[in-house]
DNA sequence: CATTTGACTTTGA
DNA sequence: TTCAAAGCCAAAT
């Protein structure tokens, strides 16, 4: 068994090209339902040399990071877009096309 | 060992 | 409907 951040960076490096994941969700697929906190926890303490998607993970009304996490909220919202996600026009993920569900 | 903190979520006024 | 507050829980201090 696995640290509990070991198993966020499992399901988050396998957030497929294109589609997004909300906090709430993976606690979910890892068996912690009410560790979505811990989740994004996880995300801002990701270790080096891992190779994680950390900008195709969102809060659950498809927000972006806080700014000082990406260095803008218009540079994970660029990179997201280069990759296909969707965007609403007042600049949140649709996640109703782009959620994507771990199996 | 006790307290604080935070890339969240839900609920109640 | 909108806004504030509380719950949650692993890690860091």
């Amino acid at each position: 068994m696995k640290d509990f951040y070991e198993r966020v960076y499992e399901i988050a490096e396998k957030i497929p090209r294109g589609k997004v994941i909300t906090y709430g969700d993976i606690a979910r697929a890892i068996g912690a339902p009410r560790s979505a906190r811990i989740v994004g926890y996880a995300m801002r303490a990701i270790p080096e040399g891992r190779d994680i998607p950390a900008h195709r993970v969102v809060n659950r009304l498809g927000e972006m990071a806080p700014s000082h996490v990406f260095g803008s909220k218009e540079l994970q919202r660029d990179i997201l877009e280069s990759e296909g996600v969707i965007f609403n026009e007042d600049g949140t993920i649709d996640l109703e096309k782009c959620r994507w569900i771990y199996r």
